[in-house]
DNA sequence: CCAAAAGTGTTTCTATTACACCCATGT
DNA sequence: ACATGGGTGTAATAGAAACACTTTTGG
């Protein structure tokens, strides 16, 4: 298009949403905010605002996460662009939706002080504004077809954890469950798991404790080798 | 936000851009065209265009890629939205890139009038504007991606195929080769084709033709079963 | 000692791979 | 008749699933 040409095409706000799972130990959560202004005041709603001018997409979704939330330094990749052109009941907005897992118990400081965001399972989501549920249900589904391919999910759990805790995890993400010798088994053929001489000891036997082999993991990682 | 606060956001052009992708019987190859206007007039290009104020994004790009190419009724599936600040080297434009996989045979009446759009072998792309590389790049992982998972791949194809002619789409995407008699059981086991009386004619033996059983394939392409 | 969870071993079944071999036909 | 893909059969292997069984330890 000649630059002049540009004058005549419309602007539209741009928006990003950020969708942060975390694990329980139980069931998958999803953390939301009580949106502070109209449209929507006082309703429960992922964690957005604009992008700048001059603001990379991705720049901005860890800005708004960070401001709303207190998080930094959480990976989040991008979801889908919601661009229906009555999505926003206020006015034209195409929003970006980012995506991250994180361990809860982690992360739990920075955010329980000043800002006010609260987790949600995902199975009591309450009404959320706009096309905000949309989004989650989106989320969920990237995330049960990504977690078969990738070892994901490990993000979710503190360093150290037991199978157990592995196992309910993938149990809560896939909603299904999985013969426990079996899951062991194979999880541990991957070889990214490196058991400590620790024990938990919430039961009679106790559980061993493992951590990630980092480099076995990122290697799986990017070659996305099925595992579950 | 309060509805006075979105006046004090900036405004973007959004805009959208088409990868389609085609199959000639050899080799995969992206549709592409040479920009009318500036910036990068007269370099090749993916079919872009501006969303419209109140246009939702997926119809903006089944329009422009209507205005550019003259296809119509292609289903586009959104792809990614690129969203850095300095990838239009003019203005501030953040683009959502939808993808798809047509026939080129079928479409090449409609494509080949008016339009002067032109078939690139994905091995062979010219120099582009902007980051259309980078866009062409992220949809070739896509498709090799789900290629595996889901029966896409045959919108490639004619109505009837021989299993030879899906056995070289196949391996042009997966960037392999398979055993030709494993691929026929494999693919023949999931009961997504059936056979026709007829044959092609332009080997020695002469292959029998194939058409889709529209009900198994659906079935299979919800279910996202692997089936190579 | 026993209940309960952790973890291992064994067996069965199915899916994948490699590859031998037969088939149909134009030249 | 024979070369050339087309297509089927078979045996070896690897992986998944089912489930029995052993281990550990708090009560």
């Amino acid at each position: 298009m000649d630059i002049k040409k540009y004058k005549y095409q419309d602007r539209i706000f741009v928006s990003v949403d950020c969708i942060i799972f975390g694990f329980d130990g139980r069931q998958i959560n999803a953390l939301l905010i009580k949106r502070a202004f109209e449209p929507g005041k006082g309703k429960w709603s992922l964690m957005g605002g604009f992008v700048g001018k001059d603001e990379d997409v991705a720049d901005a979704a860890a800005r708004v996460l960070k401001q709303l939330t207190g998080l930094t330094d959480i990976y989040m990749e991008q979801l889908y662009c919601f661009g229906e052109a009555n999505r926003d009941s206020a006015r034209r907005v195409v929003s970006i939706a980012y995506s991250a897992f994180i361990n809860i118990a982690e992360y739990n400081e920075q955010l329980s002080t000043e800002h006010q965001a609260r987790w949600f399972p995902i199975h009591k989501i309450p009404s959320l504004v706009f096309d905000h549920k949309q989004m989650l249900k989106k989320a969920k589904e990237v995330m049960m077809e990504k977690v078969s391919r990738h070892p994901i999910g490990f993000e979710l759990l503190p360093t150290k954890f037991t199978l157990s805790q592995l196992q309910s995890l993938y149990e809560a993400i896939c909603e299904t469950t999985f013969d426990n010798g079996n899951f062991a088994k194979k999880i541990l053929s991957t070889n990214i798991l490196k058991k400590m001489n620790e024990k938990e000891r919430s039961s009679r036997k106790g559980a061993f404790y493992y951590v990630f082999d980092k480099i076995n993991y990122e290697r799986l990682q990017r070659n996305g080798i099925r595992f579950i």
